[in-house]
DNA sequence: GCTTACGTTTACGTAAACGTCAATACTATG
DNA sequence: CATAGTATTGACGTTTACGTAAACGTAAGC
């Protein structure tokens, strides 16, 4: 049986080993102990997989301790799949929102630089 | 000399007083007392209009601190004007970083969803 | 048996931008 | 004069995701 140690694990997805015991005082990983020491089973691997991948894709650590219990609770059913599928979605939507606001901020940023080099096109003649 | 009250200058910029307090505190203001009441001048008011301003722009109050210093020193120069140029230009290659990286996340996205689907007719198929 | 590397727990620190009291003061008004 | 409304300072609380330090345990290698 493959198992890992919590160096491995932090070498391996480059995150620093007080990352992975936070997770798990997070309640998203709870590796198995030889006397005091953690054990990482491939399943706490594939978990903390997802953990940092539901990082990346922007979800804060609840959430993503949401979408694991579910998982957990009801293991690639249907129910589980819709509900996943939606925080996709609302993810997405996030996302979407984000672009807009970026897209006022550039246009914001032009007119203010426009007037910037208007000035500045004014003082050289002057 | 038209002068605001915090309460005043709060309900117009929708802001609270403890922010604008808060502004004072980080030296972005600096408005008159009249014993120890604060009274804010139509400088002091124009001041707090660029901070919110560049606020929403995504600039931090260190930052903001900064070009306000800046403009104090140097109000409309050449130099300054540059400066607050590159300031800006700054900045959007930031917003431009991030509009990659979100089009990098919706693009994950898009992959895992359609996993999911995938699974979900297997599912309905079985 | 000592060093080195790696691991453990506990707990306080950090950054940003305020929010939320608490206790107090000043001003206007009925 | 009592009350209401607005203001003040000071200080601790909030959020998120860890960083950092202290003090100690354990196992391997020489």
């Amino acid at each position: 049986m493959t198992t890992y140690t919590i160096g491995e694990l932090a070498q391996e997805f480059e995150v620093t080993t007080r990352a992975i015991r936070f997770y798990e005082d997070q309640g998203l990983l709870s590796p198995a102990r030889n006397g005091q020491a953690r054990v990482y089973s491939i399943r706490d691997r594939v978990r903390l997989k997802l953990v940092l991948r539901g990082k990346r894709l922007g979800f804060s650590l609840g959430e993503i301790g949401g979408m694991l219990d579910l998982y957990d609770a009801d293991p690639s059913e249907v129910g589980q799949l819709q509900y996943f599928v939606s925080k996709l979605d609302e993810r997405r939507a996030q996302l979407n929102q984000q672009q807009q606001e970026i897209q006022i901020n550039l246009k914001e940023l032009d007119e203010i630089e426009a007037q910037c080099k208007a000035l500045l096109v004014k003082k050289r003649a002057s």
